[in-house]
RNA sequence: CGCGGGGUGGAGCAGCCUGGUAGCUCGACGGGCUCAUAACCCGUAGGUCGUCGGUUCAAAUCCGGCCCCCGCAACCA
């Protein structure tokens, strides 16, 4: 049996508006969470969101509701994008939720009843009207201004902090021993960096606002906000009850991010489970940023790219495979309408559609639509190359290399447009002494139709799903044991029915 | 000396860790085919790999200096 795949997504502000950031890491997420599960592995898929924190008991005021109340609005907005992506998650947490909170508390008592966290004093610049301590990015800029307005005074506020330092050195031998555990290679580097200066500890709680979890020891402060967002990732699992649920899946196998949160997933985080002597996760992986239209996306400048304009007018596979071909997992990259729909017409409706196309389209003419009988005295023309060209597709899909496995992949693709050139079916179909070698081109057509039907399953199950039922096959399911990936995704695996052409699986986008 | 990423044919990128014929996609140009979604296939042009120096038989790749761009340190994946 597959070892259990415990995948997360950070939990998103829920306040905020889901922007193709959002939707990136999900959908990453969501293909691992498929391709393990057609491997046959137990997976859990996780995503959620933050509710807690001055932000939203603010916002709710203003809109003169309970913070409660906004969030049950708004959360939403989350949960139908998930839907629209097809996103096949299987729980959603909500920090507000009693189970995470649960789950909060426990870790925290733990890292208490340690010693790991003590009652101090933050002492800083406070903004009155907006009633918030400045950050020290803030205090630059301000320079000596600040001692001029009296909106801004020096404000000693009560707070508990966790003693980082003490697991420190803990922490960089753990990196150190495992060095798969922050990825990719660059990042890691960055937290080892900041690992090897001195670490402050750090404030995990707030007097001056109440809308969090309140510490069970001492219920005039309220859970700063990673230490309750970070908790999720446990009492998701049930965490602290020692259910299956939580046997079978912690520690997590994958904790996807992007590089902004990357500090606190891998330094905060490990450093809390390591308080409480909880396993660590597997992996922490950073990806990067898009950039929109050359420009950096920013609330300022409103260049948001909403997922539900895209996938209203493209559907969700399209944008889905996008997000994922068209640039490095880990690196930053630039959204563009024009590559995007560059990229959709040139490899799903020119490569793959087109492909589908004639290729049934001949199977129609020449032989009826009828799948034609394997006759062994003719090798396959494509298989061996093919063969190849799935494997690499296998090992560079789980390890997140998502834009070279479907590059791989397309490399097949391409190879069958080749071959057809080459093979010429137009002219075999006039001579009947040729009847035979038309067959092979037909069937491995035909395979190679197939084997696009699982490759791509992952990422656009719909694609998916069309391409099948043209052959007569059933949708892709995952079942736990049954190795589907491995099994489906070799040559001749399963018996083709029929070939029917149909409708087009992917049309071109005019763009005039 | 705050931290990080990047500078490779017209555009976007890979290659750099583990030195040894500079590769991919798109675009341009020419040709082929007619099964197909004006799609597909073949070919051609185009790069002193930011810059200066070092190591080496050999550097896009390793080392150092410099220049330029971008991001983080503030909402934000």
């Amino acid at each position: 049996m597959k070892d259990a795949f415990y995948i997360t997504t950070p939990i998103y502000y829920v306040n905020d508006y889901p922007h193709i950031g959002h939707a990136y890491t999900t959908v990453a997420a969501d293909v691992l969470a498929r391709y393990h599960r057609l491997c046959g592995a137990p997976v859990f898929f996780l995503t959620g969101t933050d509710e807690h924190g001055q932000k939203i008991e603010k916002a709710a005021e203003k809109n003169g509701e309970r913070p409660i109340e906004l969030a049950d609005r708004v959360v939403t907005r989350f949960e139908s994008l998930w839907k629209a992506l097809d996103i096949s998650i299987d729980d959603f947490i909500r920090t507000t939720q009693d189970r995470h909170k649960k789950g909060a508390l426990a870790l925290f008592q733990k890292c208490l009843d340690k010693g790991d966290i003590y009652e101090g004093e933050y002492e800083g610049w406070y903004n009155v009207s907006d009633e918030e301590f400045l950050t020290e990015t803030q205090v630059q800029e301000l320079g000596s201004d600040i001692e001029k307005n009296p909106n801004f005074v020096r404000l000693k506020e009560k707070t508990y902090f966790f003693r980082l330092r003490r697991y420190q050195k803990q922490l960089l031998e753990h990196i150190e021993s495992h060095p798969e555990f922050i990825a990719p290679l660059s990042r890691k580097n960055e937290v080892l960096s900041f690992l090897k200066q001195d670490l402050r500890d750090l404030s995990i709680s707030r007097s001056s606002f109440s809308w969090g979890i309140a510490l069970p020891n001492d219920p005039s402060h309220v859970m700063y906000v990673w230490f309750d967002a970070l908790s999720n990732y446990l009492s998701a699992l049930g965490y602290p009850e020692s259910t299956d649920h939580y046997n079978n899946f912690w520690p997590a196998q994958l904790h996807l991010v992007g590089k902004d949160i990357l500090r606190f997933h891998a330094v905060f985080w490990p450093i809390f489970l390591m308080s409480a002597e909880l396993p660590l996760p597997k992996q922490v992986f950073a990806h990067g940023w898009w950039t929109i239209e050359g420009e950096k996306m920013s609330k300022s400048k409103g260049n948001f790219v909403d997922p539900f304009e895209f996938i209203d007018t493209y559907g969700s596979d399209g944008f889905r495979y996008f997000l994922l071909r068209e640039f490095s997992f880990g690196q930053d990259g630039n959204f563009s309408k024009e590559s995007f729909i560059q990229r959709l017409n040139s490899e799903l409706a020119n490569d793959l559609g087109n492909l589908v196309s004639r290729s049934l389209s001949m199977l129609e003419k020449y032989r009826e639509g009828k799948v034609p009988q394997a006759d062994n005295s003719i090798p396959s023309i494509l298989k061996s190359s093919v063969e190849t060209h799935l494997q690499d597709y296998q090992k560079l899909l789980p390890t997140l290399h998502f834009d070279q496995a479907f590059g791989e992949f397309w490399k097949i693709l391409s190879k069958a447009n080749q071959m057809i050139d080459q093979k010429q079916p137009w002219a075999l179909a006039k001579n009947p002494d040729q009847s035979q070698e038309l067959d092979r081109v037909l069937l491995d057509l035909l395979e190679v139709i197939r084997l696009s039907s699982v490759a791509i399953a992952p990422i656009m199950p719909n694609l998916s799903r069309q391409i099948r039922e043209k052959l007569g096959l059933p949708e892709l399911a995952a079942k736990i044991g049954q190795n589907q990936i491995e099994e489906k995704l070799s040559w001749d695996a399963e018996t083709i029915k029929k070939g029917e052409k149909g409708q087009a699986l992917f049309t071109r986008i005019e763009t005039s």
